[in-house]
RNA sequence: UCCUGAGUAGCUCAGCCGGUUAGAGCAUCUGACUGUUAAUCAGAGGGUCGCUGGUUCGAGCCCAGCCUCAGGAGCCA
């Protein structure tokens, strides 16, 4: 008995009348004899039963909302309806007090916004210990799924000297003093004097690495912090994510789309299964939520219909060609609905065209391919001119409801001509990415890979609003308080 | 970065056409009750009205600038 006990444990095992330990926080303390306990192990707390008539008054004084305490008993089927056993307690301590004056988090309703300004206490709330539950679940499962088959976990750099794609602001890295770092005769930073020699920043993709491992490894996968310091506010950007970046030798772009199709079902049913509780209690919240919202505004599904649904369909694959068509024939197109009309072959699909196609045309998740290259990075493959004269890469996009794009991938260019070529033609510098053409000058193979933005997954799966919401140290502008 | 909206008690909000002592619910505290489930009932305390400046006899309310937050857009994962 001196071993204390989990909650999930004890709920799950469904004995009784056994002596227990549990440790945890109180939710509630209700009628001076009824605490809601929760360890973080489950969603459900579990109620211990104090008799408080033969209890000293100062200690029931000190069992308040946000307090760690041990309690030992007996384990016996509740007398009430809320739950099945109740923890007749013996012995109660208070590990921690919690002053109930100037503790942020009251037993009642929190805002979102209220609880990410207090993101160090959030996790102590039924939503947030879902979603972080949630998150593990889909950490583990990612990790699972590339094991299964092979894959082999590989550590790109944090600190890079490249911005991979020339795709969005970096973080600086370095060492100067910055009130005054040293000059050159130019009057220029001198940046041989910095700690590598060099400028350097904070990754935006650890793809590029992840190719060369794939060119001896044959496959590989990354999942780690990346970075991005564009100035962007809103609910699907961090300035600090997680990515999962697998990259295969000898795929093509039908093998990596079926790669990142079966990822996603696998993950998302793992979850389904692991988290039946939390699930259950995010897709409540969101009704609840949604009941706010007018008829019009409400999902059709429930959150865990919609993840049902995601693993029981194929998901929509079509060209961009193929979409800008469906879109410039849709009702909203003609109807001059949409702020940015659809008109011509070339330019890059708004929000709006997306989630039309994913919510209202489709319903379902799509796979776009093969974009305009001049809209694409310079690493995608070229396909042949079509007939119509049209250059597309072989990229990939997989558009998820609510969400956007949460894949972006594509079959690597491993043609070392038309890869030169294509870095000419978008200014992007040769001589510092010698170390990536080396791969397409010794032993090139066709391959292809694609990039998961974590959160946009773990945003999906727990119905949740805000990517801020999903990590529990959200990094954005104007914030690192935590 | 752009557009729109917001910032009033610990939290969520109300506050009329600029007018004298700024309100409610929840939370908290005190008491009652004691098998409760967001317990209930009675009472109490709690405010630099985001910041700076301006207009006015008088500003929570009007004006300007700034800060922060939310939603949408862009960029993207």
């Amino acid at each position: 008995m001196s071993q204390r006990i989990k909650i999930k444990a004890l709920l799950e095992s469904e004995q009784t009348d056994i002596e227990v330990l549990v440790k945890g926080w109180v939710r509630t303390f209700r009628n001076n004899q009824f605490i809601a306990l929760n360890d973080g192990s489950t969603n459900s707390n579990l109620q211990v039963v104090v008799d408080f008539e033969n209890t000293d008054p100062a200690l029931l004084k000190r069992i308040t909302t946000g307090a760690a305490i041990s309690a030992s008993g007996t384990l016996v089927a509740s007398l009430g309806k809320g739950q099945k056993v109740d923890l007749k307690a013996k012995v109660i301590e208070v590990l921690g007090d919690c002053d109930p004056e100037t503790y942020p988090i009251q037993p009642k309703k929190h805002s979102l916004e209220f609880l990410r300004e207090n993101a160090h206490l959030r996790f102590r709330t039924n939503t947030f210990g879902a979603i972080f539950r949630v998150r593990n679940s889909l950490a583990f499962a990612i990790h699972q799924f590339f094991q299964e088959r092979g894959f082999v976990y590989l550590h790109t750099p944090i600190i890079t000297a490249s911005d991979a794609e020339g795709a969005g602001e970096t973080f600086h890295v370095t060492n100067f003093d910055l009130a005054n770092p040293p000059k050159d005769e130019n009057g220029e930073i001198d940046f041989k004097e910095d700690f590598f020699g060099r400028p350097t920043n904070l990754t935006v993709s650890g793809q590029l690495e992840g190719e060369l491992g794939a060119m001896a490894l044959s496959d590989i996968y990354t999942f780690g912090p990346t970075f991005r310091a564009e100035n962007s506010n809103t609910t699907r950007h961090l300035a600090e994510f997680w990515m999962i970046e697998p990259e295969m030798a000898f795929y093509d772009l039908n093998d990596n789309m079926d790669l990142a199709e079966a990822l996603l079902k696998y993950v998302i049913k793992y979850a389904l299964e692991k988290n039946v509780e939390d699930i259950e209690f995010l897709t409540q919240r969101l009704l609840d939520e949604e009941k706010q919202k007018p008829q019009q505004a409400r999902s059709e599904m429930t959150l865990i219909e919609k993840l049902q649904f995601c693993l029981n369909n194929d998901f929509e694959r079509l060209t961009y060609t193929e979409a800008i068509a469906i879109l410039k024939e849709s009702t909203p197109n003609k109807k001059k609905k949409f702020q940015y009309p659809v008109e011509g072959w070339g330019t890059d699909l708004q929000s709006e065209h997306e989630r039309y196609l994913v919510e209202k045309h489709f319903k379902k998740p799509v796979i776009l391919t093969d974009y305009p290259k001049q809209i694409k990075a310079f690493y995608m493959r070229q396909n042949e001119t079509d007939m119509n004269g049209n250059e597309t890469v072989r990229a990939m996009d997989i558009l998820f409801p609510g969400i956007g794009e949460i894949v972006g991938g594509s079959q690597r260019e491993e043609r070392l001509d038309k890869l030169e070529q294509r870095m000419d033609e978008m200014g992007i510098p040769k001589e510092e990415l010698w170390w990536y053409l080396d791969t397409r000058r010794f032993g090139a193979c066709p391959h292809a890979g694609f990039g998961l933005g974590f959160e946009r997954l773990v945003l999906f799966v727990t119905g949740m609003g805000n990517i801020r919401d999903v990590i529990p140290f959200p990094r954005f502008p104007k914030n690192a308080e935590f």
